[in-house]
DNA sequence: ATTTGACCCGATGTGCATTTTGGGTCAAAC
DNA sequence: GTTTGACCCAAAATGCACATCGGGTCAAAT
């Protein structure tokens, strides 16, 4: 833990220069040099923060996956359905697909990424399937999802679902593509006839669930167990 | 038309050559000569079928999915809820799965396909989107789905499964991939759930819109209209 | 105490001459 | 009348000398 570095306002500053380039221009594509002179900082200012360029960006991807959790949280949080698997899912889909680092992330996207994610962690994919089931698992535990589904299989369902939707954009004509917020709207209610038990189950169950598991998932990567 | 290549039992042969080199090495990767060795013959024979390996691969393709629409329309005949779009969507989904060269043209795989797609039809795409919403519509009419859904968008919907079906096996690692009848099952389950008009909808007439569509798209394919 | 940017050096890219590849042809063999 | 495979040639791959790039360092400047 580097004494001089020790300026969290600075540090986001360059994370959200690198952020933008990365986007831009890939991982490999994008030098260290070009992330100081975007940030206004020279090069040694970054080795002052993180001791390599790798590090710089797992630092990036822990943040984009704090922001994103947050803001996923508080979307659900703030929608009287948001319990509700269908309105939960669509919420993250969401706010995903409007983060572009994190969407190239999550679809494993070769060219922002680079080599890093295989050289940092190849076992993010498998770890986010287990976190899924897991989930599914919790809501049908609180009676937000019909207890007579598999979660493996639904679990797999819903990745294909949203690595279909996270892809399809950069491959499907813009003219075949109906309106963000008419899919989403559509995909929450097509997951709800799909998978919300007789009765319509408990909203505030679910939310309960998202809250426990959130804090859980967060607290893991804080300490660096989770990509 | 060469009156020395009319001998469509060899053109076969070469054909199930060149599917089982192009799946395994690329279309770019494949020789012409390879195709002639695989199949047993002289490289000259390749070129008394066709004018060139571009016009053999175009072949190949009509074949595939001449082959895969006769499978298809066998399979949701000889089911008895074959009319409903779930049960529909996951023969299609299946046969489509199980056949590589088809699997990786629908999900347009680069590496398979090189850059032949491009040269021989980019509106491939476009097309398929099209065909989709078409079949819903139709479906529609005939009472096989809900009619207050969105033709495009599930249109679309389906496609990100299809999509990420199609994809998510060479990302996701197998001990997290449950059984494909597993997940085939849960898929038309879902998909019932979710389209399946109050009451279960007509079978017999989801049965005879595929059978309308399917001959109005081959007799399309045979005259080269559609890729 | 911070911050900088010139500097280091292995890795990557570039330009170019040379070789190999592979789609397509056709005279000869069958 | 069929089929072959040596042959053609443009395009792509290879090898190589040389230049540049870019992650990381650290003595000097602020």
């Amino acid at each position: 833990m580097a004494e001089a570095g020790n300026n969290p306002e600075r540090a986001n500053r360059i994370l959200d220069a690198a952020a933008r380039l990365i986007v831009h221009y890939g991982f490999d594509k994008t030098t260290v040099g070009e992330i100081a002179a975007e940030a206004g900082i020279s090069k040694g200012a970054i080795y002052l923060h993180w001791p390599s360029k790798d590090e710089l960006f797992a630092a990036l991807l822990l943040r984009e996956m704090q922001d994103f959790s947050r803001e996923w949280i508080e979307r659900v949080m703030a929608d009287p359905d948001g319990g509700k698997l269908g309105v939960m899912f669509l919420h993250s889909l969401d706010v995903l697909a409007r983060r572009p680092l994190l969407r190239a992330l999550v679809s494993s996207d070769r060219r922002v990424l680079g080599d890093f994610l295989q050289r940092y962690d190849p076992s993010m994919f498998a770890r986010r399937m287990t976190l899924n089931q897991d989930f599914i698992r919790l809501l049908q535990a609180a009676g937000a999802v019909r207890a007579d589904v598999d979660p493996q299989t639904i679990g797999y369902i819903l990745a294909c679902l949203r690595y279909g939707y996270l892809l399809l954009p950069d491959l499907a004509p813009p003219e075949h593509t109906p309106p963000v917020e008419a899919i989403i709207q559509a995909l929450a209610d097509f997951l709800e006839r799909a998978l919300a038990p007789a009765g319509g189950g408990d909203s505030e169950a679910g939310k309960q669930v998202i809250r426990q598991l959130m804090a859980g998932v967060m607290q893991q990567w804080e300490q660096g167990k989770l990509a």
